[in-house]
RNA sequence: GGACGUGUACUCAAGUGGCUAAGAGGAUGGAUUGCAAAUCCUUUAUUCGGGAGUUCGAAUCUCUCCACGUCCUCCA
């Protein structure tokens, strides 16, 4: 019973408790990236959120199978008729490179990308390229059923067919059926097709193509969609639980993969379809035409004309952590700057909790109550939705209390010994197991000790001075530090430091 | 033009029918401090884009107007 929550479905626009297929395990797909240029921001973003439900989804206790693909083949620039040419096939031609070499080069950039962000690995990370038989064979499948047309070698899904056979088609995305009945005048550049709004799911290579596979149709490559189709199929099964993505996914990508699915099968391949909200900069689309832009690299070293100063990885997931993953999110750099000075007093306050001892309290006092409820807040939050701003909230809540524990202004005789446990043991498991941050200070990133060496020297000397009243000396410590980015803390039992 | 969504304090951002509208940052006053920083305690939206309606009761539902965003072509 402890494992239940609720999930916001895209198809039904509504919240829903979660059923999984089989008690206990829960199958998910993700759409990754198509890896012909460097991984977007935006991108980061939407890894980030599904990192947390995956992550959120391990801590309630599931058997997860994570699925997120690489899409190395197949997805087009503009439209198929009208001479538009495969992403990866256009760039490996442009810097004259075997595709292969473009797909690892940037598989390999985004997946450096996804650890700096402290993102988990999928379960399975299946590249498209490598299902060329399986997408062959549910073209295939479709054209039994009757949803798809061979032309001059290429394949089409007939959308109209399948519209009429079937409410699926426009669910998702709120597409109205007539209004693609309507258009079919409009037949310029898409001589092949039947209907405007088919697409290919098969697509006839031309003589420069690059990348092309043997068919029963052309030899040629498969159309984007197919590939999640098919890998979602094979690793999850016809009808899983949980398939994820961008929002800006919805149509057509996702709207043509239950399409395809269905063409196929003639079922539904997930339960809950979730997509995450776009990042905004300034309140707008990030566009490298408009230069509204900014890359992770430049968002952690600072070299862009949109933020003062770099941010650290850990600071940016932050930041995303408090908004929702269904809302947009506007990076700004006042924004980021809260950001970073909340995550300080966050995990500063995990260390302040972690040194806490002795708690002799019980658990009846107000005190006692007040951080349970808050705790168990906390997770009620992460189980409705995945709400990652309101569980903050609750743990910010506590952070007053921990560093009152610590200052004596509250008494560790109000706490008991099971509390303060669970307390401890909940910081931990927010901080790192659901919101997967990790702790950037040198305290922590430095190991062997010698930082910690000197610093107590440091402050035994400066703790010296101020004891004899040399507040030149002091002070000039003090300040010296601060210059080197170091901050000292004079607390009732003595001095801390942390490294900004 | 069509579809979907958003508009909450100085900024970011929760909340989708009912106690005093979360939280972070900022600002403010106080405690603490040798002075600071950090920390703690106050204060900071009688109000949720404007207007109308439904309701005993709305930021939350309906209508309308305004503004903005995303998608409809490639995008997470």
């Amino acid at each position: 019973m402890e494992n239940k929550f609720n999930i916001y479905n895209s198809l039904t626009r509504k919240k829903e408790a979660f059923n999984p297929i089989i008690e206990g395990r829960i199958g998910m797909y993700v759409c990754g990236p198509t890896v012909y240029s460097d991984v977007h921001l935006g991108n980061c973003r939407t890894f980030v959120s599904f990192d947390v439900i995956y992550r959120y989804l391990l801590h309630l206790g599931y058997t997860v199978r994570y699925v997120r693909n690489i899409t190395d083949v197949g997805h087009l620039e503009g439209d198929a008729d009208s001479g538009a040419e495969d992403k990866i096939s256009k760039k490996a031609r442009l810097e004259q490179l075997e595709p292969m070499e473009v797909v690892q080069h940037y598989t390999n950039g985004f997946h450096k990308m996804m650890q700096i962000f402290n993102a988990l690995p999928p379960s399975i990370e299946p590249r498209a390229t490598g299902h060329i038989i399986e997408q062959i064979e549910m073209v295939q499948e479709i054209i039994d059923n009757g949803f798809a047309y061979e032309k001059n070698g290429s394949v089409y899904f007939d959308t109209i067919k399948f519209a009429k056979s079937n409410d699926a088609y426009g669910k998702l995305s709120g597409r109205v059926i007539d209004d693609l009945l309507v258009e079919t005048r409009d037949l310029k550049n898409q001589a092949e097709k039947n209907h405007p709004s088919d697409f290919a799911i098969w697509i006839k290579a031309d003589p420069s193509h690059l990348m092309r596979w043997n068919s029963p149709w052309s030899v040629g490559f498969p159309g984007w969609h197919l590939e999640c189709s098919v890998m979602s199929t094979k690793y999850l099964g016809k009808t899983f639980d949980i398939h994820g993505g961008g929002n800006d996914l919805k149509f057509p990508h996702h709207e043509n993969e239950i399409a395809q699915n269905f063409g196929a099968c003639k079922c539904a391949p997930a339960n809950y379809w979730t997509h995450t909200n776009m990042l905004l900069m300034n309140g707008k689309k990030m566009s490298k035409s408009d230069g509204n832009s900014i890359t992770p690299e430049e968002l952690f070293t600072g070299n862009s004309e949109h933020i003062s100063k770099g941010y650290s990885p850990m600071v940016i997931r932050f930041f995303m952590l408090q908004s929702h993953y269904r809302s947009t999110l506007d990076l700004t750099d006042a924004a980021l700057l809260a950001g970073e000075k909340g995550y300080r007093r966050l995990m500063e306050a995990n260390d302040v909790l972690m040194k806490l001892e002795n708690a002799t309290g019980s658990t009846d006092t107000e005190f006692d109550k007040e951080i349970n409820s808050l705790i168990n807040q906390a997770f009620e939050h992460m189980s409705d939705d995945f709400n990652t701003p309101m569980a903050l909230a609750r743990l910010f809540e506590l952070v007053p209390k921990i560093n009152g524990l610590k200052d004596g202004h509250l008494s560790l005789t109000d706490i008991s010994a099971d509390t303060l446990k669970r307390l401890k043991e909940t910081f931990k498991v927010f901080i790192y197991d659901i919101f997967g941050l990790k702790d950037e200070s040198l305290a922590a990133t430095n190991g062997n000790g010698t930082m910690d060496g000197l610093m107590n020297l440091i402050i035994d000397i400066r703790q010296s001075a101020r004891a004899n009243k040399d507040w030149g000396t002091s002070d000039k410590i003090r300040d010296t530090l601060n210059e080197l980015k170091i901050l000292l803390k004079d607390g009732k039992d003595g001095t801390s430091w942390v490294k900004e």
